[in-house]
DNA sequence: GTGAAAGCGCTAACAA
DNA sequence: TTGTTAGCGCTTTCAC
């Protein structure tokens, strides 16, 4: 069954022409003979030819091919920010290999090898929730080859960085919350080694604070993502002799399983308690109550990375560059209908 | 800045030693002084040396490498089973490289033929909505590259298969419906040239039969995947002159979309509408009133698709096999409340 | 236990 | 316009 490969050597010999003229014909040069580059083109196409990408990008010393490293694509922020990173790359004739940390410092770490060692010529990373330190990637950056990090970036790498105003959004999501009516907001945070889940925490206590409104301990969960314990966090807030009349969640996966929980409990969305999520998936708006969130806008984030990266890889003396790209708060009513005191 | 990859042949001239001497500890052999080894792991460490795999694999003529082309990760069924592929790969130890053809035939074509560019060793291919041939996967895997379909799976491609009992389970969920008391069942049919989408509409059909229901070519709706007209087809069933007292939709995002635009417009779920979806994704739990839908075993699926197609890299001449893995009617509120009539 | 040499498939000087 | 040759980084016989 396993008809040998066919490589350019094959087809010279069928031809009775050196492999390098095949060479020519099939990359496209234009010293060649017009007839010549036809008969190599039609039996290339007969015999199915591949060109050898192992062989060419060993010779060429580039792969023209970036890789990427994300925590997992099953969380759609993951999933949409490859969308754009891919169009990008497409657009530009660039190819990308998808890695998937789960969330994995170990696994991180492994994809980051194999992709070196793939060569690629540039990295896209989004680092795990676990990763809290930064040393795998520093060698590999200093030899030169170009990293963007996005959303959770890496501080401490010196590389190009793409990531949201979260100080910013979080303040103005909690003053949202606050002008509402609300004044016991308990705030579901993500790991703070986390650039993106301290700014955010940030956000909030100094919304709290503007308003003269008390930072309680007890109304901030250190959650870990995708911890399955929403359940368990939900019955906590719950049970508080002072329970919160708001909660701000570090994604609406989060927001929605404890608005349900809660419901269920009796409590009236946004009456007894309002919403506020993060990402704005598409799930929010078919929720009961529609629910409130942060349009954290992946796709665009992706797009940006892949933008900067493949500049970076034509022109490997730009320097890094930071982006910020602006969410929004999106009101809906889980946070719409207490009215202002 | 780019200081110069570091290669077994700058080890053995640091050494002073030879390069065949290098890769064979690098390897692992055996044959090899300790004191030897010792030196050029620590040198390899020092200099931060990563093997490259290009040359590797070219030397060895193998990548160790499956290719994935699955239409598009941001559908969640999807991300799910390149999980289940992932974890299989992983513990097997071979690697993974993940392409989208984002539903459209040309991506899909270009994917592939990148893929076996790179020279892997097998593929695991969910084929695009748009993909209504299959001349470009028959050279490939007749030179004897392996190849797995998983769930949108190409008939006329002897290779092997991992999907779901689709007629039996759209059978099953049409019976459902039947005997909770709805008699008008719309259904939201996918593309008819995929196998999928045919099986289930024939489940479907069937069913209706078997319990003496008229067929109405007016419930059934041929739509395409996340074609964004849902709302085009609500309305068009809402506005049918015996509108249907049930929908039996091929996705859980139409199905609640769907639900929540008839909501929206006075309609009681599930007096009024029955709802079922395809896929039993996470949300459907929380959507009001939870939607039942068949939970189809995604992560199952491509851990199959992947013990397979590894087990075919291992053993050339076994045979191609085909496995199906049963999907689950999971009966929530959306079509539980009706009597029997 | 180690080295020399050939070769994986391809490209790119350099010659002709 | 085409052929010859060297070499990308690595593994693997075959000698020693």
């Amino acid at each position: 069954m396993d008809k040998k490969t066919v490589t350019i050597k094959d087809i010279a010999r069928m031809l009775g022409i050196s492999k390098s003229t095949v060479s020519r014909a099939l990359s496209g040069r234009s010293d060649i003979h017009p007839e010549t580059k036809q008969k190599i083109m039609a039996l290339a196409n007969d015999l199915h030819y591949e060109p050898n990408a192992l062989a060419i990008n060993l010779k060429q010393q580039k792969t023209n091919t970036i890789g990427v490293i994300v925590p997992e694509t099953v969380n759609r922020f993951f999933a949409r920010a490859v969308g754009g990173i891919q169009k990008v790359s497409d657009m530009a004739g660039v190819n990308v290999m998808i890695c998937q940390s789960n969330e994995s410092y170990i696994s991180e770490k492994n994809n980051l090898h194999s992709l070196v060692s793939s060569r690629v010529d540039g990295l896209i990373v989004s680092i795990s929730s676990e990763t809290d330190r930064t040393d795998h990637f520093k060698p590999i950056f200093e030899r030169g080859i170009p990293i963007v990090f996005f959303d959770r970036i890496c501080e401490d790498v010196h590389a190009s960085q793409v990531y949201t105003d979260n100080y910013e959004i979080a303040f103005e999501g909690t003053e949202h919350l606050i002008t509402r009516g609300y004044r016991r907001i308990a705030f579901v945070a993500g790991p703070q080694h986390l650039f993106n889940s301290r700014n955010r925490l940030l956000g909030y206590l100094d919304a709290l604070k503007k308003h003269n409104l008390p930072v309680k301990e007890s109304y901030i969960i250190h959650s870990h993502y995708g911890s399955g314990k929403v359940e368990e966090y939900t019955r906590y807030l719950m049970q508080l002799p002072q329970r919160p009349d708001a909660v701000f969640a570090i994604n609406d996966y989060a927001a929605i399983e404890m608005m349900h929980i809660m419901k269920k409990n009796g409590l009236k969305i946004p009456d007894d308690v309002a919403f506020l999520g993060f990402n704005n998936e598409d799930m929010c708006r078919f929720v009961e109550p529609p629910l409130s969130s942060i349009d954290h806008p992946a796709h665009d984030m992706g797009a940006a990375a892949a933008e900067i990266l493949i500049n970076q890889m034509r022109h490997p003396d730009l320097k890094p560059e930071s982006r910020i790209i602006k969410s929004k708060l999106v009101i809906r009513e889980s946070s719409g209908a207490r009215l202002v005191l």
